[in-house]
DNA sequence: CTGAAAGCGCTAACAA
DNA sequence: TTGTTAGCGCTTTCAG
């Protein structure tokens, strides 16, 4: 038993056609009859036949598949939960369109040396990126091996050049701020993400440009997206703005970091400091008070992300996507 | 500019020897002067060669790849933290051979078709399973197609045929038990996962195996490892063993939903019931109060699997391993 | 509409 | 130790 996996010419000899007619059914199917088609369906279905991609791919030179390249440091990637989620949402997409997602974790040097040399390889159609910062050297290598990319959220400064698909951070933090005053606060505070991330800048951007109130320097601090981070920088902004009854924590976990700080400071929640978090992950509901936060529609990004990248591969012209986030309203705010 | 990839005949013109060389030191490097070797080195340098793995893989027929295989039903997945770390270490670890990681997911009987296809096509040197179930359709797919699989976790009722690497779930539920023991209490519940899973059976077995009590049917009931099965089953093991002081409670997302359920019905935790966690996943950390729990090596898990599946892709004899987990101590008990 | 034939880039067996 | 050579399985002209 377990004979030799059947080829192409295998079909061609059952079906009594030539290979390249076979080849056309599998493909195209241009100028093709239907007595053909019909005879080279049957005998792929006797042969279990499946094309073999290598040899495929060798002539074509496209590989049918794509890979989703992380860029984030491992210990952070380990405590999102949003990363799985696009992970998933990507697969699935792609799989829709028979191709396939490999996984590169681009975490140092050793990594990114490696995404480069797997790209300018030809070892996939195209990449997408995941949380990739300006000014990874990941970017420069990309673009010098000339395959397609998309990043899932902007790639700060590089919007213009990186197509991407992205939740609303920005409206996003709006909503969250909007609400708090709706709530009637006033002394709104927020923990924001690093800088250097989408998440991180364009939150700070929503969250400063609702009217109603002033914010200054000392309502803001940076936290690195961690629970830990969060409980840290929780604890620095009540040093900073001890009047503060809100704040807008750009990241679950944060928030979760945060309300132990508040926990430990002797402050109610929501009585005296609302919370209100980011990304409604896992944890929002883990926390007592359950956080009240903004859902980004994550699955939504990636599979808008892979539609971009499919139509880049198809050399169409393609325009980034916000897709807009949600406001869940539970019980710390 | 954008010429045309380098081939191994570019390399073979740029250093002087001929291709069979070229080839040798690329691989092998079986019977090469050293002469020869550095002229190819530098040019592969120089032309920035790298190898079309599609031609090699028809050469070789091996591809160089492991595909993924998640078998969960999504809607469980998408809550589960600990699928990522997985991911990111079998990623790592076929990295360092230069290998890549493929994910597909089979939740669904088209998912199953596709990965079934995949493995038969040839289109990966391995299978890596994530939580497959015995009865799961596809592993009869997978053993027709003879690609070497390993588990990440054991498959129920098949530990003799399909090689695996797992946490020591019975050990890690004796450590649980025996903790929850130590700190005087008797009257323990617990509350398992689905016991079609590794994780569901293994934990009940340690959980009862530690001597000290009676463990009786009303004392053990079933969620689904998310945070609402969770709280549903607390609310039912509170009916069934009112008396209950103690509750060593499958998975940590499951014993947030048990903290919100104790809480709900005014039982003080730790005070008047101890609960018990296991996983330590983030979750954990945020809980209030936060959760004692059973820590999984899932990133050894991983790297284990994918040495195991290497072994077997060797045509080596391989044994399937059982890592030891460690007791994080916190709040809840 | 279909068959024949030429490679895609690489490895490995063989010959030198 | 090295060069030569024959394909791996497929797509795609080019004739017919």
């Amino acid at each position: 038993m377990a004979r030799k996996r059947p080829t192409i010419n295998d079909v061609a000899a059952a079906s009594g056609v030539s290979r390249g007619t076979v080849s056309r059914v599998l493909n195209g199917k241009t100028n093709v009859s239907l007595a053909a088609e019909l005879a080279v369906r049957r005998a792929v279905a006797e042969t279990g036949f499946v094309v073999n991609r290598a040899a495929r791919s060798l002539k074509t030179s496209r590989t049918g598949s794509v890979v989703m390249v992380l860029s984030e440091p491992q210990e952070r990637l380990f405590e999102d939960p949003n990363f799985s989620v696009l992970m998933r949402a990507a697969t699935n997409q792609l799989a829709a369109h028979d191709m396939s997602l490999v996984l590169m974790i681009a975490g140092d040097d050793g990594g990114r040396d490696r995404v480069a040399r797997y790209l300018r390889g030809g070892h996939a159609d195209g990449a997408l990126l995941i949380s990739t910062h300006a000014d990874d050297p990941l970017l420069e290598a990309i673009e010098r091996s000339h395959v397609p990319s998309v990043a899932c959220g902007a790639v700060l400064g590089r919007e213009g050049v990186v197509p991407y698909a992205a939740a609303d951070d920005r409206g996003g933090a709006r909503q969250a701020t909007t609400y708090l005053i709706g709530q009637g606060r006033r002394k709104i505070g927020m923990i924001a993400g690093p800088v250097d991330t989408p998440g991180g800048s364009l939150r700070i951007e929503g969250f400063t440009s609702v009217p109603g109130r002033r914010v200054t320097k000392r309502m803001v601090v940076h936290g690195d997206y961690t629970q830990a981070g969060g409980e840290k920088a929780m604890h620095e902004l009540l040093r900073q703005f001890p009047a503060l009854d809100a704040v807008f924590v750009a990241s679950d976990l944060m928030a979760a970091g945060a309300l132990q700080a508040l926990h430990a400071a002797g402050r109610s929640v929501p009585g005296e400091v609302a919370v209100a978090g980011f990304d409604d992950s896992a944890v929002a509901t883990a926390t007592n008070p359950m956080l009240t936060t903004i859902r980004q529609p994550l699955a939504e990004v990636a599979s808008e992300a892979v539609r971009l990248l499919l139509a880049l591969l198809d050399e169409q012209e393609v325009e980034s996507v916000i897709l807009p986030t949600e406001l869940i309203v539970r019980d710390s705010a």
